[in-house]
RNA sequence: GCGGGAAUGGCGGAAUGGUAGACGCGCUGGUCUCAAACACCAGUGACUUCACGGUCGUGCGAGUUCGAGUCUCGCUUCCCGCACCA
């Protein structure tokens, strides 16, 4: 019987959601799995076959482990705030919630095709107030709550009001933005709006004045990791910075734990690295500097404190706040000169420059061990937003350091002899100190510890851990994102709103441009201003807001009381195997570890960190298809090559002198003995007829006009069209124009055939691969796109009249016109297959290209597999014992599959599969014990094949609920091994012999074969390596 | 510039330090067919040989080893990330 997938596959998936196979309750009986894809933006544009990789992959695990006895949360939802649907909504008048809906719908059918075993009653949106409802609520638990640095851990502002109360911020260690120190009595004595001013500076959610990326076109301010190269990630709009008043989530309070516990997840080692960039932690020490004649103190930070004897220039930010009040008179109209020249710059221009530029104050810093005067510069690669935007400049060891010195001539004082480590570089912390006072001879390890207890004892110096990474801007001026649950008052004091006013819903409206600044809420007047007086917060959450903490909503995602009951989170704790594209790695990972971390410090998660195990999948890249279409040169070639040939040698051609014409010369051809000119050219181009026209009667030629249009129509007909030109030749007409009715208005040329002509001749453009198979395109279908409307094509006519096309790997988009649908391959070949398809193309991390041609490889083994239960069109199976080969056969694959299956390989599963199923059909085996749980172990890759038939093996409950099948070594090993048998090392002979056979038995087996010792030529092996049951080596 | 990863037939890719190229695509030949498609069978790294066989072969160059695609060192190219981070 015929395997037809297009008959069971919606069957079996219509009983699943019957039968709720995938629903999934808290059973204690079992252990629990958690499985997680990253939550999906529903884009409008629909699924491409790159899309499902990750979805189908965790599929097959989830069922596998739920073969295996697990019970395995494996849920699916939405990212369904964001950008692009308002993008939407103000270009086409769409509100972003239809088009959202929409998307999402259209999102989940796609998936729906797959037979992903996702249990979607659990599915949640992030748009859905239920949803951020909670969103809100973690975040006021941010805004409620400090960093104690001391405890290492999250603190409610209550406990840090009590602190200020008794003594003021005195001996509070917290993750701050507020310097200074103040008494119980200054606490109390300052007014309300003061104090909650102090409290800003403390809380996990905070509002500060920050330069922030600012994109106008947007009409929103943007997070680091959104804008690449000076513009935003989306739409490619400059960015500016920008002082605003924003949210900012104190993510940096975090960076340590952030950073430690990469040390405790099973991450990839390029990801982990990643996030360690990004956090970007340095250990140095922050130094406090005298400045000549002034009372303010220079602070620097530094890694390099060893160095301080090496420091011949301090180099300020041009930001910096003390620039204003060393600079001298002298120096003002340079330095004023220098800023603005900085601030004409853009982000991006400064961030390609190369060259080195500065100016000097005038200023001086002092020394603290030698007292030298050393020059205080500004200078743009010193950067206000890292440490303290200032550094102690030390040309001899820092590169940069080096440049300025060299470009404004300031002297350069060797600290570190090296000469010991040759090949050591510049920065590299080694070498031994010379020119430095009392730490001459240390190594600089010593150095560095000497140094920091000094300035420690003089007061002048502290060790200082920093961080690249910083606090993330937490607000959008924008409209489709959570609403803050935040209220002001007159004077700008922000209050939460109380719980039971959660969730604070986006309040609907039409009018989605950001004015002015401000998101498109400011402008909802009834919304925003309170009777009472407040006003509402007229900003939105970010994107990345909802996603910081969906995957424990999964958990339980109907409760109302909280955003999981403790019962589901002790149950399941915390995502198991997590999959997803490596684009999350900076952004969404380290923000969801931080709101783990946050949401472990009150007790409301059981886990330090969300995700165990993290894979990243790689991209599928597109294969695309160009066609060339004919230029004007073209038809001029072509007639030159293909028809006038045979006119010149009988004619002879000649060449007739510009006129006023642009090109070298009148015509396009003319002959020797005949008045006969002829002129190629679009029938588009009246004018340029016209002109031919004149100029040729003033020459006294007959002009014979080819249309580009009428030669295309004859493309494939040569001696049509010599023909004509032959009557033409014998004609007395004076002018001749061919026909005029004419249907091509372009010509596109097979590529086999294009390298006759010059490069010139053609215009390449993209084609839609879905009408290419094996680079030759479907004329039929083509006919039928508007590109090729009123087209005609020339044929590759020593091929078969076939026209091809070239190919390029592109990445898979709708500008290449190279998107292949996964609905369509579903359709042709089946959703295992499909399924089965995208596993066999190779690793899941990795990236590779995507090619429709190969799936007939898998299609043919699932037809094989099929017809291993066939006997013609009766179901067959044997109730026979098997034999050692079938025995042998099944188990190697249940140890293959098993094992692959847990190191995440499963194309190496698909190949076995098609290996087993070419193996029994050898065997000629039907036999039930072999193929049942053959059945059993492809049900994570093709569900819909694997449940047909575990019913047709007369099973009436889901393949699903069985349990993978047990290995026993035993069936693994044949009695006989074909041994391969080495001469130093290669391969000179095989022989069969007995698995277990003894070392001497073997070598005595070896040195028998005749190809063996013709090699040996009547010598004894030196030594003989024998490796029991693999292999033999012979050393002469 | 810094950091990470990769490099194996025409293509996607296999290979606990032990028979390199499994499996699939493509290609070639054959069977079936009036023919094509499908299906099935056989072959398919390069060079060489009538053949048996031999030589070379996992980006390049060294090394460790009885034995290296795999381990070590040095280079080349490509991909990704970060980019004046003091």
């Amino acid at each position: 019987m015929e395997y037809r997938p297009s008959e069971i596959e919606p069957k079996w998936r219509a009983w699943w959601i019957n039968q709720c196979t995938y629903a999934v309750h808290i059973d204690h009986t079992k252990p629990k799995y958690y499985i997680l894809d990253m939550f999906p933006y529903p884009s409008g544009a629909g699924l491409h076959v790159g899309h499902p990789l990750g979805y189908i992959a965790s599929d097959i695990l989830s069922r596998y482990k739920r073969l295996q006895g697990f019970n395995v949360l494996h849920p699916m939802g939405f990212d369904a705030f964001g950008l692009p649907a308002e993008q939407y909504a103000i270009d086409n008048g769409i509100h972003p919630a239809i088009s959202t809906r929409d998307n999402i719908a259209s999102f989940k059918r796609q998936l729906g095709n797959l037979g992903l075993c996702y249990d979607w009653n659990r599915e949640v949106q992030t748009c859905d107030p239920k949803f951020y409802k909670w969103t809100q609520w973690i975040f006021l638990q941010m805004f409620n709550h400090w960093y104690d640095t001391h405890a290492d851990q999250a603190r409610p502002i209550s406990e840090l009001i009590a602190h200020f109360e008794k003594n003021g911020n005195q001996g509070v260690q917290a993750a701050t933005s507020f310097d200074g120190i103040f008494t119980a009595d200054v606490w109390k004595n300052m007014s309300p709006k003061a104090q909650q001013d102090v409290l800003m500076n403390y809380r996990l959610m905070y509002r500060k004045v920050g330069y922030v990326n600012w994109c106008e076109a947007l009409g929103t301010v943007l997070a680091n990791d959104e804008v690449i190269n000076g513009v935003s990630e989306r739409g490619g709009h400059p960015v500016e910075i920008k002082p605003m008043l924003q949210w900012s989530m104190r993510i940096t309070a975090y960076a340590e734990r952030l950073l430690s516990g990469l040390d405790t997840v099973d991450y990839p080692d390029g990801l982990r690295m990643l996030q360690r960039n990004w956090i970007g932690r340095s250990e140095g020490a922050q130094v406090f500097f005298d400045i000549e004649n002034s009372e303010e103190k220079l602070e620097i930070y530094t890694t390099r404190p060893d160095t301080i004897f090496g420091a011949t220039f301090m180099v300020l930010a041009p930001e910096h706040d003390l620039v204003d009040q060393i600079t001298t008179e002298a120096q003002r109209a340079e330095i004023k000169t220098y800023l603005d020249w900085v601030k004409s710059r853009t982000e991006r221009e400064r961030q390609m420059e190369k060259v080195v530029s500065g100016a000097f104050t005038g200023a001086y810093a002092l020394h603290p061990f030698s007292g030298a005067r050393i020059p205080i510069y500004i200078a743009e690669y010193v950067l206000k937003g890292y440490g303290t935007g200032a550094i102690m400049g030390v040309p001899a060891d820092d590169e940069r350091d080096f440049r300025f010195a060299e470009k404004y001539k300031l002297p350069v004082v060797q600290i570190v002899d090296k000469t010991m480590y040759p090949g050591a570089e510049m920065e590299d912390k080694v070498g031994k100190m010379v020119n430095s006072d009392f730490l001459n001879g240390m190594e600089v390890v010593d150095a560095i510890k000497e140094i920091s207890g000094r300035l420690e004892s003089k007061g002048i110096g502290k060790k200082r851990v920093q961080y690249k990474l910083r606090d993330a801007n937490y607000s959008r001026q924008r409209y489709w994102g959570e609403p803050f649950p935040i209220v002001y008052d007159a004077e700008g004091v922000a209050y939460a709103l109380p719980e039971s006013e959660l969730p604070l819903e986006l309040p609907h409206t039409t009018e989605f441009k950001p004015g002015g600044g401000k998101g498109p809420l400011a402008q909802l007047d009834h919304w925003v201003k309170l009777p009472d007086g407040l006003e509402r917060d007229t900003d939105t959450m970010p994107g990345f807001a909802g996603s910081s903490w969906y995957f424990l909503r999964y958990m339980d995602p109907h409760n109302e009381e909280a955003f999981a009951s403790p019962e589901a989170i002790n149950y399941w704790q915390d995502v198991d195997f997590y999959i997803g594209g490596a684009e999350h790695a900076v952004g969404h990972l380290l923000y969801s570890r931080m709101w783990h971390k946050f949401l472990f410090d009150k007790g409301l998660v059981k886990t330090e960190e969300p995700y165990k195990k993290l894979v990243n999948q790689g991209m599928i890249g597109g294969r695309s298809n160009h066609v060339y279409r004919a230029n004007e040169r073209f038809f001029e070639e072509y007639l030159m090559l293909k028809v006038l040939k045979p006119f010149f040698e009988s004619y002879g051609p000649i060449k007739i002198a510009h006129t006023d014409f642009e090109e070298d010369y009148t015509y396009d051809f003319a002959f020797g003995s005949n008045d006969l000119v002829i002129e190629v050219t679009s029938a588009k181009q009246i004018d340029k007829i016209e002109r031919v026209k004149k100029t040729a009667f003033t020459d006294h030629k007959r002009l014979l006009i080819l249309t580009t249009e009428e030669l295309s129509d004859l493309i494939n007909e040569p001696k049509v069209i010599a023909d004509k030109i032959q009557s033409a030749m014998q004609s007395k007409e004076p002018l001749i124009t061919l026909n005029d009715k004419t249907s091509s208005e372009q010509l596109y040329v097979s590529h086999s055939l294009i390298h006759k002509y010059s490069p010139e001749s053609f215009t390449k453009h993209h084609v839609d691969v879905n009408i290419v198979d094996s680079d030759v395109l479907d004329l039929e279908k083509a006919r039928k796109k508007i590109q090729f409307k009123n087209a005609n094509f020339k044929l590759d006519a020593a091929n078969g009249d076939v026209f091809t096309c070239s190919f390029e790997l592109e990445k898979m988009s709708k500008r290449y016109a190279n998107v292949v649908n996964p609905d369509d391959m579903v359709e042709q070949h089946g959703a295992d297959c499909f399924r089965m398809y995208e596993m066999f193309l190779g690793p899941i991390e990795v990236s590779k290209p995507w090619d429709t041609k190969g799936i007939t490889g898998v299609s043919g083994f699932l037809k094989k597999f099929w017809q291993l239960f066939f006997n013609g069109s009766e179901f067959h199976v044997s109730n026979e014992q098997p034999t050692r080969d079938e025995n042998r056969v099944l188990h190697t694959c249940i140890k293959k599959v098993t094992d692959d299956i847990e190191r995440f390989s499963m194309n190496t599963c698909v190949s076995h599969f098609m290996i087993v199923t070419n193996d029994l059909r050898r065997l000629n085996c039907n036999k039930r014990s072999v193929l049942e749980p053959l059945v059993i172990m492809l049900a994570p890759f093709g569900p819909h094949i694997a449940e047909e038939l575990w019913h047709r093996l007369g099973h009436e409950s889901t393949v699903f609920n069985a349990a993978w099948p047990a290995l026993d070594e035993a069936h693994l090993k044949s009695d006989t091994k074909e041994f391969p048998v080495q001469i130093n090392g290669k391969l000179r002979a095989t022989i069969e012999l007995p698995t277990e056979i003894s070392a001497a038995d073997a070598e005595a087996a070896v040195l028998a074969l005749e190809q063996i010792q013709r090699w040996l030529e009547g010598q004894k092996p030196k030594k003989v390596v024998f490796i029991p049951g693999r292999m033999i080596n012979l050393v002469v």
